[in-house]
RNA sequence: GGAGAGGUGGCCGAGUGGUUGAAGGCACCGGUCUUGAAAACCGGCAGGCCCUUGCGGGUCUCGUGGGUUCGAAUCCCACCCUCUCCGCCA
């Protein structure tokens, strides 16, 4: 959430900065709810502090063993405007709030123009794209061998599942254990453990809803609770109306989760194969950290996830994502894109963001800054450390033989019980 | 699932209708004392929102939401959560 202190002080200001996401903020409508809203709460506070002054009188001339009821026959018929000014007032309230709560967050000054995907802006490249000596296959035909079976995932499911066995499967835990191992040892995250059921406060909190409802998993029940479609939203929401001591941050904090979206809108995008599913597996990074410290510690948390692919030694380049591209509750992404042999180009495996202070004034997550001694909202920032689905997919095509199987990745092999190929030879 | 107890400020904890946003303690900040530190003593110290250029003023908040009342942390109702015991399970 925006705060709503600089839409009052720079509407214009605000306007402009949000159209660059194409986001066009109903100026009009917030104008005449908010001066209603100033006119409504005036009233209100001024019939309440007119109450409690009298209720005071009240009970000052009864301590005193004085006759109240002439006081007492002042105050009928306060309560009738009063109860009404409030209703109204917390009507307005709501009205403002939900209007807030869909609008995304604001762009950093070095976000650049754009309004899709195709100007985004590459700002590094890392490792050489493999030459074959073959015709290079996708995942999908790798895995029809036996390790990745979708037929047998849609009688279960559906649409948009896998199945995945023998090698594959214990390629893909392999994956989130390397990644895990790697976060804790050498960048300093603590592992969690976390529900992959949370209430509709927390997706508030990380601001997939209320405008994302259609993307999230809802589970049957009396209970509202909602599949995570992120473990971003379980990590970050552990800061969820706590005032952190200065000398606790930066936090660190890495879980390994499924991850679960609906995405109805995104039916007949990648249909084939498991590049984009109703369920995944990623590992997650999230920082909690003071407000000055935060685009350092965007840099350095984009270089906790580009580690993972430098050490499987995948292709990948970074690319800064343009105004129109990046998320609802993102102020600067950088994207981390793996090299696809068999689509010949790079496909997003992480993601990272810093959010600033626009899911923490949602979920109030906030520090103690010992200068001023007063709470303040920390910054949140997130990023995969990467989607192990996708990452199963990048190291099967680029390792792939020309047989069809696949080597294990060096810094994998020790989570693989020692063996170097996975998969079945093609016929 | 059944029975009981309980949810108060950063933390602990008093408070059962009236000048209570809340005693006391801890933590924290400032000061006195000290060569320095500790101890002791003195003082300060919740958060959100609104009005105001500022000084300042107002309002809301004692798990959440309703209700009763001139007035609610305190009484009533519903819900959420925690703890203890029993049952059931992994």
């Amino acid at each position: 959430m925006i705060d709503i202190k600089t839409l009052r002080a720079d509407l214009d200001g605000v306007v402009a900065r949000l159209a660059r996401r194409g986001y066009a903020f109903p100026a009009d409508a917030f104008s005449a709810l908010e001066a209603k809203r100033k006119e409504l709460q005036t009233r209100t506070q001024a019939l309440q502090n007119e109450r409690n002054t009298r209720s005071k009188a009240i009970g000052v001339a009864k301590a005193k063993g004085e006759d109240a009821a002439p006081l007492l026959a002042e105050v009928a018929g306060l309560g009738d405007e009063l109860k009404h000014c409030e209703q109204e007032l917390g009507a307005l309230q709501y009205q403002l709030d939900e209007l807030l709560l869909a609008v995304p967050n604001l762009l950093h000054d070095s976000v650049t123009d754009g309004r899709d995907e195709s100007a985004n802006v590459e700002i590094r490249t890392w490792g050489t794209p493999r030459e074959f000596d073959f015709e290079p296959r996708d995942h999908v035909d790798l895995g029809a061998s036996g390790g990745m079976d979708f037929e047998a995932a849609a009688r279960l499911s559906g649409a948009r599942f896998v199945v995945l066995k023998d090698g594959l499967a214990r390629l893909h835990r392999a994956l989130a254990q390397f990644m895990l191992d790697l976060h804790t040892r050498e960048h300093g995250y603590e592992e969690c453990y976390v529900p992959y059921l949370v209430g509709p406060h927390a997706l508030i909190g990380t601001g997939q809803l209320p405008k994302f409802v259609d993307d999230q998993f809802r589970i049957e029940g009396e209970r509202a609770l909602y599949l995570v479609p992120t473990a971003e939203v379980p990590l970050t929401n552990l800061a969820r109306e706590q005032i952190l001591d200065a000398d606790a941050l930066p936090r660190l904090l890495v879980a390994h989760t499924p991850c679960f979206r609906a995405e109805a809108g995104a039916h007949g995008k990648d249909t084939r194969g498991m590049i984009r599913q109703h369920q995944f597996d990623k590992v997650e990074l999230v920082q909690l950290v003071k407000p000055a410290e935060s685009y350092a510690a965007l840099e350095q948390l984009t270089a906790h996830a580009e580690r993972v692919m430098q050490l499987l030694e995948l292709p990948y380049r970074v690319v800064a994502l343009c105004a129109g591209d990046i998320g609802f509750a993102a102020a600067k992404t950088y994207d981390i894109e793996v090299w696809m042999p068999a689509q010949d180009r790079y496909r997003e495996i992480s993601s990272c963001s810093n959010c600033e202070e626009f899911q923490a004034r949602r979920m109030q997550a906030r520090w103690r800054n010992p200068e001023t001694g007063k709470p303040e909202l920390l910054h949140t920032l997130n990023g995969s450390g990467v989607a192990v689905g996708r990452a199963l997919v990048a190291v099967m095509e680029n390792y792939q033989q020309a047989d069809g199987t696949i080597v294990v990745p060096t810094v994998l092999q020790p989570y693989m019980g020692g063996a170097s190929v996975v998969g079945q030879p093609v016929r």
